[in-house]
DNA sequence: ATAGGGTTTGAACCTAGGTTGAAGGTCAAG
DNA sequence: CTTGACCTTCAACCTAGGTTCAAACCCTAT
């Protein structure tokens, strides 16, 4: 497949593509006679992985150093798990943080309301 | 006072002052007549206002907007909820967000554990 | 043979919020 | 009068994840 039809079949713009193979995100095409890149219908899944997984708020550096190892050595499902609840930790945190956040802006609401109601007497 | 005087009372860096005047986050500072920027005390609370409002949340796109309007037409306290009421409801978005992602990543824990508790029959 | 669509490369651009560095001017103390 | 600590400007660099552009090549249909 060529570069165009793999993007189309995975929702992906090409720049895309040539930017993860660049990055090192996914392995680099083989070539036709025209020096154009020619894919296994593989990719598709693992383009479709990728999303998922940034969708998960795992970063491309991280994707990448999972893929890395998905050639001769697959990843574990023990290492997936550990992975999985390492990236939930993180996102833990940052709703708790988020949350405080939010704490602190409706304080501030409330604050700002009573000297308004205040200075209506 | 100058620069680093006031960087360091407000406990921000000189390269960050000169940035934000750049930036028009901050009024150009008066100068000594060697060239040294010269500030008032003022601006202390004010950069304190600054990190305070981007701990909140608020860009310093955001924050500039306000600021530009606390010269002649302060804002008022009604437009200062609004604002942070705004800001408040974006907070929740993003909490939402990360609570979905956490809710995925957790079914794809458990997803994965099953399928290596069946593996060990 | 020429128009169009797809592909190649490399480099520049974008947001956000700064930091770092170079080259030079200023000021106070010893 | 020199050293060291400040200050000035402007420009380049950084992260993350791409997009956009220019110049050139390839392939197919008319």
């Amino acid at each position: 497949m060529k570069i165009g039809e793999i993007a189309n079949a995975a929702g992906v713009t090409t720049s895309r593509i040539r930017f993860y193979e660049k990055r090192g995100i996914i392995a680099p095409a083989a070539r036709g006679p025209n020096g154009y890149r020619d894919y296994p219908e593989d990719l598709i899944a693992l383009l479709r992985f990728i999303e998922q997984a940034q969708g998960l708020g795992f970063t491309l550096r991280e994707i990448a150093s999972v893929e890395v190892r998905s050639g001769p050595h697959p990843i574990s499902c023990a290492e997936a798990i550990g992975l999985l609840a390492k990236k939930r930790d993180a996102v833990d945190a940052l709703i708790a943080e988020a949350e405080e956040r939010k704490r602190r802006i409706d304080s501030l609401i409330s604050e700002l309301q009573e000297s308004q109601a205040r200075s209506e007497d």
